[in-house]
DNA sequence: ATCTATGCCTGGTGGC
DNA sequence: TGCCACCAGGCATAGA
């Protein structure tokens, strides 16, 4: 699914071909994507140029002439850009008419993915990025104010990480990998972690994240980037997706379980439940 | 305050 | 070949 990296990359990516574009008409084959009143969303986003295109966790933040727009890729959103309407496939849910004869296109097979606008100056106070935590590839994020997060939650290390507002931008697949790396188990306590333990993690987490935006993200399964682009983090994979294959540091053969219902991919040898 | 369960969705897979 | 139950999972929301 899209990550920090993925999202960054289609980020930089969309901003290659969209800077300066107008926004000329709006189609919405599937409107549920858009959280925003589909009336005042056209009225808003119709005549509008992009200025610049950021990003905060996996959110994408589309800055208009007067107005943003926030999007989720969730599970697996892409955009496409179109030459000509015959291009268009199944699962291309809201389409952008630009001012060049061209259109960009959100394609998301499980609709889980959404769009809402947003005051420009209100992008952070919205209900979707308000509540999140630093980014975990921030190279200023500070250990102690994180770490009481960890100390007082008594639940599964993974399940700590993946909470956007703890760190924002690791899922399912960069948390396996944080947490090899780090020789944490993912199921122990996120209270029994020393404040070493996780400094050592949030270290991990960006090593584990920048490598991942160099190589342009992970492409697994359906999970392609937009474009059309495929990353290569795949190939750095330790753990994730490997079950029974033999770890690459001490040959023990990696296992599948479930932590707070995700599929999770570890070494037993190298990341072992401490003893208390 | 925190955690768990549910809904949102479709395509791929395995069992029969 | 086809039918069907089940699984994948980020996030918001409701409930414990």
């Amino acid at each position: 699914m899209p990550e920090l990296p993925e999202v960054e990359t289609v980020k930089e990516t969309l901003k290659l071909h969209l800077i300066g574009r107008k926004i000329i008409d709006i189609i919405t084959p599937y409107p549920n994507i858009i959280k925003t009143d589909l009336v005042s969303f056209k009225a808003k986003m119709i005549n509008q140029e992009f200025l610049d295109i950021k990003r905060y966790g996996k959110y994408l933040i589309f800055e208009l002439t007067d107005i943003s727009m926030i999007s989720h890729l969730r599970m697996e959103g892409k955009y496409y850009l179109r030459e000509r309407p015959d291009q268009f496939t199944k699962h291309e849910h809201v389409i952008f008419k630009l001012d060049d004869g061209k259109f960009l296109s959100y394609h998301d097979v499980r609709k889980f993915g959404t769009m809402e606008l947003v005051e420009k100056n209100e992008v952070f106070n919205s209900l979707s990025l308000s509540k999140l935590g630093f980014e975990a590839n921030d190279p200023n994020i500070d250990v102690n104010k994180i770490y009481p997060r960890f100390k007082n939650a008594k639940r599964p290390i993974k399940s700590v990480l993946l909470d956007q507002s703890v760190i924002t931008g690791l899922g399912n697949i960069y948390v396996d990998e944080t947490l090899f790396r780090s020789k944490i188990h993912p199921q122990e306590l996120a209270y029994n972690l020393t404040k070493d333990e996780v400094k050592n993690l949030l270290i991990n987490a960006k090593v584990v994240l920048d490598k991942a935006i160099s190589l342009g993200g992970t492409t697994i399964r359906t999970y392609q980037s937009s474009f059309g682009v495929d990353g290569r983090f795949q190939n750095e994979l330790k753990v994730h997706t490997l079950v029974g294959k033999p770890c690459s540091v001490c040959n023990t053969t990696i296992e599948k379980i479930r932590v707070g219902g995700r599929g999770t991919y570890f070494c037993p040898n190298c990341q072992k439940l401490k003893k208390l």
